[in-house]
DNA sequence: TGAGCTTAGTGGTATATACCAATATACAGG
DNA sequence: CCTGTATATTGGTATATACCACTAAGCTCA
């Protein structure tokens, strides 16, 4: 089996993954939405079902998909938003206890990469980066302070592109710019608030923080997005799952 | 293919697996050992290659082996306990900077099981735990205090079994009683240390403390453990990585 | 000795086929 | 109208086969 004009050597199922995967992020294909059956899927692209439902099990096993016998194969909820808003904790509170989410933009400008950001990103000095700084709420009460700078080269005009008061900043990535967060290291250490940073969480200085930053990749493995947070100490918690996927596996 | 004499409707695969994972957990096999190949293995149990490589790939997916191309299938390093102490933070911060880690026994004793732990765990009242209480150290300074109670009733004789003030909980709970940690919800906090956990973490009162609570559940899903630890803020910091799996699906 | 080559073995990909259990649907009979 | 009961469809399991790229080890030849 080969292919004459692009793509000769990435395996066939891998291409069928990538395509479904594109569909799903793109917003073709919608949570909950039924796939075609796997042997469908085969005869209508010229495949071994073998091969579809590898292609299947790739996404399956990514929790992109979810299949049931009897039934069919579904679209599945999105999960590194899922874990990075679970462990952020911010939207967790919000669902889980009715409470309403939102943001306060602080700042929203373009300007140099500091040393920190440099090193972090793997940039240049003084390449440009987007910074977004907002004050996250839950029921108008401020529970996090947070600095996001963003590669400017990977997505020109970003902050032109939504209100982030109200827009997740992943969607318009992913919707924009074809940056899908694939992967994502984040440290954690208690502080306390400085001078700074007390006044916008409305804390004193010396009250205990949560002090986080994350650097995020995308699914080359290339970092796109360094954070820095500062979280109120009180009445936050974070909520981490750790688990081996006991899910089957064909 | 039918068997006999047991088991016969759990799939071939299944059973290959939990065989290899039963070794892996009682030591037979180690982190490193190398398998045999898929044929011979195939050849050996008279199943399919295929299906030898389902079973193989059931525990590839759950980190427990490694496949290298040309080479051969390997065991790889126990999973939940990596993750745990990577998140813990610290075995990591000794290994990766050639530091020394150790702990101090402060208690060691059988005790009835207090509120928070029996709503943890799933417990009647009055229910008996084991209650350890450490004081963890990298390089002799004191960088936590971690009260761990598990169930007496799951691990009889347990702070018998091995000197804590060196071995690991984990690998006595393994190896003695079949308890395999396979899952944790753990939650974190930013606080300030109180006049009961500053002293022996060298802190004053008021200095910023992260809190942690650990919730670690077997194979079965069934609670075992319950953890609560309070780190020094300043020189700890933990690390979390969030990733989806791209490892190669077949 | 050392650089280059062959060769055997390994996991990775792909096909074709077969049967199973679970589910959905349509259709029959009360 | 409901209720079984066939029947078709779906994903799950298992086999056999074939070829590929990669690796290690042994060999040859300079």
């Amino acid at each position: 089996m080969r292919c004459h004009v692009i793509d000769c050597d990435t395996p066939i199922y891998r291409r069928i993954a990538s395509r479904l995967e594109a569909d799903i992020v793109a917003g073709r294909l919608k949570a909950g939405d039924k796939l075609p059956s796997e042997r469908t899927m085969a005869a209508q692209l010229g495949i071994s079902r073998m091969t579809a439902r590898q292609a299947l099990r790739h996404l399956t096993n990514k929790g992109m998909l979810e299949t049931r016998v009897g039934q069919g194969t579904y679209v599945g909820q999105p999960v590194i938003e899922q874990k990075l808003a679970t462990l952020t904790g911010f939207t967790e509170d919000m669902s889980r206890r009715g409470r309403k989410a939102s943001s306060i933009v602080v700042q929203s400008e373009s300007r140099k990469a500091d040393k920190i950001c440099v090193s972090a990103l793997s940039l240049p000095t003084k390449a440009d980066v987007y910074r977004l700084v907002r004050i996250r709420l839950v029921d108008g009460n401020p529970v996090a302070l947070e600095t996001t700078d963003i590669r400017a080269d990977r997505a020109p005009g970003l902050l032109n592109m939504a209100d982030y008061t109200r827009d997740s900043l992943y969607q318009t990535l992913s919707r924009n710019y074809r940056i899908i967060p694939a992967s994502a290291e984040q440290t954690l250490m208690a502080a306390s608030a400085d001078a700074a940073t007390a006044p916008p969480l409305k804390l004193a200085e010396g009250d205990p923080v949560l002090k986080l930053t994350r650097l995020t990749f995308d699914e080359m493995g290339n970092p796109f997005e360094f954070v820095r947070s500062v979280y109120r100490g009180d009445s936050f918690v974070m909520k981490v799952d750790l688990s081996i996927e006991q899910a089957p596996t064909q």
